[in-house]
DNA sequence: CTGAAAGCGCTTACAG
DNA sequence: CTGAAAGCGCTTACAG
């Protein structure tokens, strides 16, 4: 019946009120053994009261923060017309985040997440800022260099996504090459095409290196040629796609029998650059994409591709990071995960949509 | 050249390296007055020993932890097939994330995001925790009762989005009212329409009465009929819509000249049960939805609707955030943005796309 | 099982 | 402008 002052509310408040002293309190909070009326008075005294204890308080006391930074790049708007809310549509980074966010709620983590943006070489501050409030950093593809990555992983637990594991830090990626092959595979062995070109990725990024690598590999077993090499260079999004091919069309350069793009939002592009000079798909070119991202199968025509397990992966990041934080036993230092080809109509196959797609 | 402990860094190490006091280190780092060549000294300790404070200990000094905390709703993946991964396409939620996120990044916020599920009714757990690792909430519509935020708001900053503001707390919406008033009027005097359904949203949303309320105003004054009811109750997703609309044909129950639609995300899956029925928009029945998300231009066909400033929102939810939290001078309780009728082609008007949509 | 007390790593009056 | 010291709100050996 005594109002209370509107200060915030510490242990302290519990303990005097359940009679107890901030021992106590602490004990029952954090589930420890205690007599079950000691329980019973600070569980009251904390439901009356309303109190929440203090994150910074535990984390100092040595406590998990239960807060895992997430960190990615995000383009930013890019200024051609067409694609400028690229980064507004659903791609795989988000997908990502979800699977994420998947395993830290099993966990009762919270997830703090921070973009950087494309253009940004230095995010070291961030990336120091987020390691102060965290428990441990998870990275997406191109955020820091390896050797950034060994240097933060060695004052916080790191997991990297499509990186390169270190002494320190874990990676978590999908089987590129397995998948690429049947890939690969398909189009010279099952359709029979005998020039390939390799749309790229960020030339430098351990995804884009293992796909080219297997492509060439079972092209050339097969005998088929594969075209790559600067023109053919994109950056994962849907505008670099567009440009490429505006660019091959200009010029008047040949076309190859399959565009094999470094992922789905690159064939975006691409689809999008070949309709609008009325060239069709697979008729005139097959186009195959790499990712499985939720559009994919929207696409006109719907695309084949080679399925990562996206929101696993992200959930995989999590729990490394998790055992990381918990010193539970090491994770391995390289998670793969399997791929699998997923055959639409992009690359020539016939193809009957299983159910119903989305008024386009 | 002495090899450093693999220990945590703390401000005493950077103190000792730099031959000063603590206290001095912490000023520097603050930036508050002090001797250049001090500064020098501390600045070249930190860089050397590459030291990052604890946000736990900063934050336990009284400092601001420099996280917000964003609560949203997802929906559970919804069991039937073709909106089932409705939630992984970019809808209004995440833009609107993307808008706090630019606000946040403006003053060095970090944002620890929390979505809560649908069917959560008691999420005061969560919330809870985020209040003890963050400096102040951003809620999303329909995360907590007025009465939950009203007690959350006693305790730490809180601003809503599309809510109600409180005694203490901080409301941050768009102009409803005017958007749908002008939406109506353009349906009922320009097109001429007498029949209107108003396909809802959640029922209790003040969003969703707001929008009702201005509807059935202005059809009013033109003498046109508003159909409401049971029957025409959706949830503000895409598969509600759909239900919607199934129902109604199953029934062979009329359709209304305009199906108004309390937001896109709706009218995409009316438009898309309408069409699997052969029944076309706009030529048998006129179709409108709210906010212009995105994908709104990319629809077949092209969707009328109110345009809502929604990273504008973000941005200022988190302005109003960031004020409540440093004690600016206090905001307004409820901040309007302006909304902006968008016609295109759904309604009825001849609709020449400005520029190439995406392939379909 | 419980309480008194030290300690986590910072910030900030308070003297100087 | 600088340093010694108190204090932020918890957790956890250490005694009892």
């Amino acid at each position: 019946m005594t109002t209370d002052p509107p200060r915030v509310l510490t242990i302290y408040d519990v303990a005097e009120r359940a009679g107890v002293s901030i021992a106590s309190v602490s004990r029952v909070l954090n589930g420890h053994r205690s007599r079950p009326d000691t329980q019973d008075r600070v569980m009251s005294a904390v439901r009356e009261l309303g109190f929440v204890p203090s994150g910074a308080a535990r984390a100092l006391s040595g406590q998990l923060k239960e807060v895992a930074a997430v960190v990615f790049r995000r383009a930013a708007d890019s200024p051609d017309g067409v694609f400028s809310d690229e980064d507004e549509s659903l791609m795989f980074a988000e997908v990502l985040n979800r699977g994420i966010e998947a395993g830290a709620r099993a966990r009762g983590f919270d997830l703090l997440m921070s973009s950087v943006d494309v253009y940004d070489h230095s995010p070291q501050g961030r990336i120091g800022s987020l390691a102060g409030k965290s428990d441990g950093l998870i990275l997406h593809d191109k955020v820091l260099s390896a050797v950034g990555v060994a240097r933060v992983a060695r004052r916080i637990p790191v997991v990297t996504l499509a990186g390169t594991a270190t002494e320190e830090s874990v990676n978590v990626r999908s089987d590129n090459a397995f998948g690429m092959r049947e890939l690969t595979s398909h189009l010279v062995n099952g359709h029979g095409y005998q020039t390939l070109a390799y749309l790229a990725g960020h030339v430098d990024s351990p995804d884009n290196v293992a796909r080219t690598e297997a492509l060439e590999l079972v092209a050339a077993d097969a005998g088929a040629e594969v075209w790559t090499g600067e023109i053919w260079r994109g950056n994962y999004l849907a505008s670099g796609g567009a440009a490429v091919i505006s660019r091959i069309l200009e010029r008047a350069l040949p076309l190859p029998n399959a565009i094999v793009c470094a992922n789905d939002q690159t064939a975006i592009g691409v689809m999008f650059t070949l309709a609008q000079h009325g060239i069709r798909v697979p008729e005139d070119v097959a186009v195959t994409g790499f990712d499985d991202i939720p559009v994919a199968r929207h696409l006109h025509s719907q695309l084949t591709t080679v399925r990562q397990p996206i929101k696993k992966l992200g959930a995989t990041a999590f729990d490394a990071l998790y055992a990381l934080i918990t010193g539970a036993p090491r994770p391995e230092q390289d998670i793969v995960l399997p791929t699998e080809l997923v055959v639409r109509g992009s690359c020539g196959c016939p193809f009957e949509p299983a159910g119903p797609v989305l008024p386009s």
